[in-house]
Parts: structure tokens; C-alpha cells; sequence
DNA sequence: ATGAAAGCGCTAACAT
DNA sequence: ATGTTAGCGCTTTCAT
């Protein structure tokens, strides 16, 4: 219960051990030509003490600091937090400890953070956030290696790294197609998103190929369950045949399958359900649970980590865009109909 | 463009500038007598050369770091991001940046952090979490002030900010009185949960407040939609005759909105619904958009932070449970009813 | 095998 | 008004 008023310094450690500090740093980091017994006897003292090398005092010696900062543009929202968790993955091994700061989407905001984080001497930075529109650069020419996960600069010095929604897409529709539909319905998001047009356009390659078409134009609107219900009513006026509706997001696909209900077609029976992002709650909440496109967020982090981490090691720095593939998860809203 | 490879040191500035360091210093940081010139052109020249202070030198030399650790026992979930938010809110503003690290509900893992965030001479530590229950102490001996928050600690001298629960659940028994409703279900997450347990508490002694009692016992269940659906048929079948239905959470209140729809009954004209959480997309997704509760995690991080920040500052550590009120979210669900 | 001393980048006293 | 110096806690030569 001794509550410790200062940190223990290793000098404090060495006269307790006898030894001078030079000894007291090569015991503790098996460093030099000691006794076994020196060591440990400084090491049974530093325990005894609490003793934790001050990582400031290491850091000023090393030149390093073994930190980065995270930058979130999504108030840490639901796609930053898979992203970070996924970064903490590839770098808390490492010893390397995360900076978080959150913009607010306040470009003041971001580029204090910025600054502060270089006074911090952060080794890189990581920029996450929630669309993967071009934002502008938080800098070109920082003095650290930068890496943009689940969002995008405008500047093709920069790198990114971003979840494949044309593959997505593209999964979806061959998986409706192997599973016996034909007459696929697609119900998205607002057009402005390159999200939802690259879903979109990945859905339409695929039937093409397929030597298929939608059934219709992709209904472009919100992300809401809201649009989600209305967009379904649109498509089922204008599409009654529909056998398959995909969804730009689960939350749409809640929606879609609420009218789907209302109307009296079964999911899977009559219509198979799929959306977009796998979130869980909503995605299982869903009755019948919803087959689902899952964006890999947790390894996009980790690649921008491993790349960032790449560049701090003296790589060299990465640039251009990389998109991660997304999976698919199956559940009963698109199980093959046995007819 | 220019792609700096080390940072820019004092020395450099001051060598610059034509001047020695410790004048430099003085320029930068407005301290001592210098000539307005002087000052003028050391700023220009460390504008020009893109210095900034190495917080690391600075720390090492004023004893603080001006950070602190933020352990999430949350994986950042959706209770702990709120908070987090909270946090920085409280902490930004005063220059203090966060660590963060998540345990992944590994002790192991926990430990580790705890011992690297000391190592790093964090001026204090925040423990976020998503359940009420008292969990055991990152330590009670350790060299910084510690806060537990939307988390509790077993330790009588730790100190913890948590939702007030009993509060919430009173809360809505209120409204739904007041909004000229009696007949009151509960269904709600599991029993083991002291949060479920403690709603259902709150709301049970609002209504013997005003001479009246639950429409059956709660119903303990899980924290699902699934459970929702179910829990509504039980409740439907026991009591047809409720007017309003409290449950534990908005994922819980969807199953039931879902299974009172599927029964005929109207919400609100029928049946009055309210939610627990203010989850955003649930409770609006919701038809009609669900009266829920909110949680106020924004604030108990931000309270939680000030603490901290004054536990920092000198002042004694505080120690024991602060519960922080709940608030309502009026939407359609809870309406009051004309008749 | 151990100790002494220099120095990482910076600030604050003390000299000039 | 400016320069010089000591020292924050640590690691790493270089002496002993």
C-alpha cells in the first residue's frame, strides 16, 4: 500500500545495489562484463524499489521514442475502432506505444494535433477515418512517414490504404448468382460516397460477365434503415421479380428486409438479402440474419501498421494506394433457395 | 517538398539565428530580457527551420510528461469510444496527450500496458470498461493517480465514474407515468449484469413511488434483439394488457418493437416502448425512432478526466463510486397517448 | 569486473 | 541583453 511519491531513478538503485550507475544500467540491460552475482543483486534491488527505466531519458539517448500517432477522423467511430485495434495489433508487439487524438473533423483541430505529436517525436502517423473520398494531406513534407488507413489523401506521395468495395461488390453478385439468383435489385447509399458507386459498379461487372444485368439502376440514397424501407418499396414497385437484393450497408439491408416482410416476400425463400460492412449486432439482429460483405478493417490496420512500421525502419516510404480484400460472411438472408 | 531527415534541434536554431542556445531558449519561450529583435528573428528562423521543442528533453528536464495512459477493457467498443471522447475533450485542451492501449480482456496483457505506460511516466491512468461490475485493481500501489471509468473497481480506495443505472430506469417509470401510462413490462439483459439488475431496480421503486406495480416480474434475458422478440411474446402473452414495455437496452427494445408490430400492437398508440443506450442507428432505425436512455458517456469520461487531472494537480486522490445521471432521449416510441 | 565521464535536447540559474 | 554552465535519467565509451 506504499504509495510512491517520485519514480525510483536508477541512481537510487545503484546505491542501494553499492555499485556505480554505469554498473547498475549494464546489470539491468545484460549488458558488459558483470558477476552473476552483481547482477542479481541490482536486479533483485530494482525490483525491490519498483524500479522502471524513465523512457524519456532512453528516448533522448536513443534518438527514438518507439511511439506513433494515430490521427481518427471518425470520432473513433465504428470503422476507426476495428482499424486501431488492428494497429495496435501489428505495432503493441513491437513495443511501440499509439498517440490518439481525435479531429473532430476540424482541420485546426488536426493540424495542432499534428504538431503536437511532432514535438512528441512520434516516429509515423496514422490517419484513420470513414470515407475513402481524397481527403487533403495532413503534409507532405513531415518529417515522419505517414500511412492513411480506411481513408485516402489527395496526394499520390501519399499511401493509403483502403478496403476493396469493387471487390466487394463483385463478391456479392457471384455469390448471388452461384446460389441460383438472377434477378438482382441493388439498394445504396447516396451517390456522392465512392463507396457506394464502386459497390455498385463491382455488382454490375460481375453479372456483365455473367452476361447479366441489375434488375434496374442501383437505387442510390442514404444510409439509413429508413432509405432502407423505402428504397426496397421503390425497387419491388419497379422490380417485382426481384429474387435477390443487395444492400450498399447492413443498416439499409435492416430496412430492406423490414419491407421485404411487410410485402409478404420471404427471405431467403423468395428474395435473398445481402449487405455491407458486417456489423455485428446489426448484421445478426436481423431476422434471418444477414449475409453480409466484412471490410477487413482489423487488417487494414495492420497493413498500414506493418508499412508504417516498414518506413520507420528505413524502407522506403510507400506511396500510391493499396486495397485490402473484403470477405464474405454467410449467414441465412442469402441461403441457397432449393428450388 | 523538402523531406527533413532529423528534427531540428535548439542548437540549430540558435546557430542560425547567431545566437547562443540559451538565448534561443529564452526567445521561444518569452522568458528573460532580450531585444524585441532578437526575439523576432530566432522565432523567424526556428519557423524557417520547422523547429519544435523535443517534448522528450523538455519532460526529462521539468519532471512531467503531460500524458497519460487510457486502458480500454473494451477492445474501444461502443461504450468505451464515448468516454474516450470524453476524455480527450477534458485532457486536449490542457496539452496532455493519451496513450492508449486496449487488454483484449487479457490480464496478461493488461499488466504489460500498465508497466509500459509507468515506464513511460504517465501522469496518471484511466480504465475504461463496459460493465458496471466492480473488476479487480490495475494496482493500488502505483506511483500515478488512477481512474475507473464506465468500469469499477473492487478496491474500496480506487475511485470510479459510473452511469447511474437506478437513475435511468427511474427515469423512464416517470415519463411513462407522466405520459399516462400504467401498465409497465420490463424485459431486460441478464441477471448477472448489475446494470440490467439496477434499471429494473430503479424503475420498480418509481412505480411503488406512485402506488403501483411492474406488469410481472422483469424479464431477464440477454442483451440481443433475438431476446427482444422473445422476451415481448412472454411479457404479451402473461399481460396482455401492458401499455408500455422499459427494456434494458435499444437492440433488446428492436426485438420487442418487432414482436408488438408481428402481434398487431401499435407502438406508441398501443404500447409506449423505450430503450436503454442511445445507440444512434438502433434507437432511429427504430420504427417509429425509439425513446431511449442516454447514458451520458461523453460526460462520465470528461468527469472522469477532471479528476484525474485534479488528482494530478495535487489534489487528494478521490476514491469510492460517482455515478454520473442518465438522461432521456424523447423520440416517437414513447408518445403520449390522446386518449 | 567495476567506475568515471560524456552527452542526448532542453531550461534555468548564474555570469558577464 | 546575451552567454555560459549545470543537470534532468539514462547508456555507452573509456579508464582503471
Amino acid at each position: 500500500m506504499s504509495e510512491q511519491v517520485a519514480a525510483v531513478t536508477i541512481r537510487e538503485v545503484a546505491a542501494a545495489a553499492g555499485v556505480s550507475i554505469g554498473t547498475a544500467s549494464k546489470a539491468l540491460n545484460g549488458r558488459g562484463k558483470l558477476r552473476e552475482e552483481t547482477r542479481a543483486r541490482v536486479a533483485a534491488v530494482a525490483e525491490e524499489l519498483g524500479f522502471r527505466p524513465n523512457a524519456m531519458a532512453r528516448g533522448l539517448l536513443s534518438g527514438r521514442t518507439y511511439t506513433v500517432g494515430l490521427v481518427s477522423c471518425d470520432s473513433f467511430g465504428r470503422f476507426s475502432i476495428p482499424v486501431m485495434l488492428g494497429v495496435e495489433d501489428a505495432l503493441g508487439a513491437g513495443q511501440i506505444s499509439v498517440f490518439m487524438c481525435d479531429t473532430r473533423d476540424d482541420p485546426i483541430r488536426e493540424q495542432h494535433y499534428v504538431e503536437r505529436l511532432l514535438a512528441r517525436r512520434v516516429e509515423g502517423i496514422i490517419v484513420t477515418g470513414r470515407r475513402t473520398e481524397p481527403r487533403p494531406s495532413i503534409g507532405t513534407d513531415l518529417p515522419v512517414p505517414v500511412v492513411y488507413a480506411m481513408t485516402r489523401s489527395t496526394s499520390d506521395s501519399d499511401f493509403s490504404v483502403i478496403p476493396d468495395d469493387l471487390g466487394g461488390g463483385a463478391l456479392v453478385a457471384r455469390h448471388l448468382l452461384a446460389t441460383g439468383r438472377s434477378r438482382i435489385g441493388h439498394v445504396t447509399g447516396p451517390r456522392r460516397f465512392e463507396a457506394a458507386r464502386r459497390r455498385a459498379e463491382g455488382m454490375s461487372s460481375a453479372l456483365a460477365q455473367a452476361g447479366l444485368r441489375s434488375a434496374g439502376e442501383p437505387l442510390f440514397g442514404e444510409w439509413s434503415e429508413e432509405w432502407g424501407r423505402q428504397g426496397a418499396d421503390i425497387l419491388l414497385r419497379a422490380h417485382p421479380e426481384v429474387d435477390a437484393i443487395f444492400c450498399g450497408s447492413d443498416q439499409i439491408a435492416r430496412g430492406v428486409c423490414e419491407t421485404l416482410r411487410d410485402r409478404g416476400r420471404r427471405v431467403p425463400d423468395d428474395v435473398a438479402l445481402v449487405g455491407f460492412d458486417n456489423w455485428e449486432p446489426m448484421a445478426t439482429g436481423c431476422r434471418p440474419p444477414l449475409t453480409t460483405v466484412d471490410m477487413s478493417l482489423g487488417e487494414i490496420g495492420r497493413v498500414a501498421a506493418e508499412h508504417l512500421l516498414g518506413a520507420i525502419g528505413g524502407a522506403p516510404r510507400p506511396s500510391g494506394v493499396l486495397t485490402v480484400p473484403c470477405g464474405l460472411v454467410l449467414r441465412e438472408s442469402s441461403r441457397a433457395n432449393p428450388t
